[in-house]
DNA sequence: CACTGATACATGCAAATGCATCTAGTTTGA
DNA sequence: TCAAACTAGATGCATTTGCATGTATCAGTG
């Protein structure tokens, strides 16, 4: 080790102890996104996947691109796409490009109940962070989630 | 709405895009963190209700106390403590004072077993955490997580 | 071009999860 | 004091999840 006798350990136990509190914040504030009644339509990883389409600029996105984003495995997101492609939300295409993809896209409805439930849900996002972090925290926030995200993704 | 035109709404949008960039952090590192080979032996979820009851002073925790913790449905935690109770890792007492509640706590075997995947589990997310963020924004993310949550939990 | 290995997604099946409900113990209030 | 309302946790059952594997496509090598 390098450094005065503790400094590494130390620096191991402020990384645990920061993950663990992003953690419990995350679980905090998802139990009580979760249990409102935007959600009593749709799942929230649903809904999650609905979102994350209509973020995309192309309006496709690859099933592996999907999984990137969220925490499920890949064949429990094919089969909620099954789900959704059931409830006509979603529209499966062969990737043109490479024909063992599968690019995903919203439907009309789809993208309809994605921002009916979105409007809903943002408004309970704010009532739960805006009283708990100033603008200013807020921002430091997303920077370093998002700083950490980004470190963590590139390996 | 106050101030001056286009304040609430970015607020909202704020708070909703630190909301987004926190969860999608919080994926990023989980997804790894539980594909390493500490989680082999025991799925992420019950190490945590194992390391939650390590870290309790009285080594005994009521069970609504756990679910608190954890983002599962009361029912799923009865069933995990099943299993860890099957496992022999952890052990069920009615509470003292209250006829309807359950104490848990570790058995021998899970205090040896939360220790050894959880020193393997604090190397990992250090390897994760520490070369993203300095140790200044690590308290930083730290605090406001924490913030973030003790706000959320107190309604 | 044939062949080997890798990648993207689907599927069979066992295990985990959540909802609704049940049981039992506790608190409340008339 | 005692019935009604409430709370903690367990359980039946249908849905969801993940592991292992299957199928189809792609990429690289001789």
């Amino acid at each position: 080790m390098s450094g005065p006798a503790g400094t590494a350990s130390s620096a191991v136990r402020l990384a645990a102890e920061t993950w663990e509190s992003l953690f419990r914040s995350q679980v905090a504030v998802m139990r009580k996104l979760q249990s409102g009644p935007a959600f009593k339509t749709l799942p929230v990883k649903e809904y999650d996947v609905l979102f994350t389409l209509s973020r995309c600029p192309s309006g496709q996105l690859r099933l592996n691109e999907i999984n990137d984003k969220v925490l499920l495995s890949q064949s429990s997101l094919s089969r909620l796409v099954d789900r959704l492609e059931k409830r006509g939300l979603v529209e499966r295409t062969t990737a043109p490009d490479d024909g063992r993809g599968v690019l995903l896209a919203l439907t009309e409805a789809g993208s309809e109940l994605q921002k009916s439930i979105g409007r809903e849900h943002v408004r309970d996002i704010a009532t739960l962070v805006a009283p708990a972090l100033t603008a200013d925290e807020q921002r430091e926030l997303l920077r370093l989630t998002e700083k950490l995200r980004a470190s963590v993704a590139g390996h």
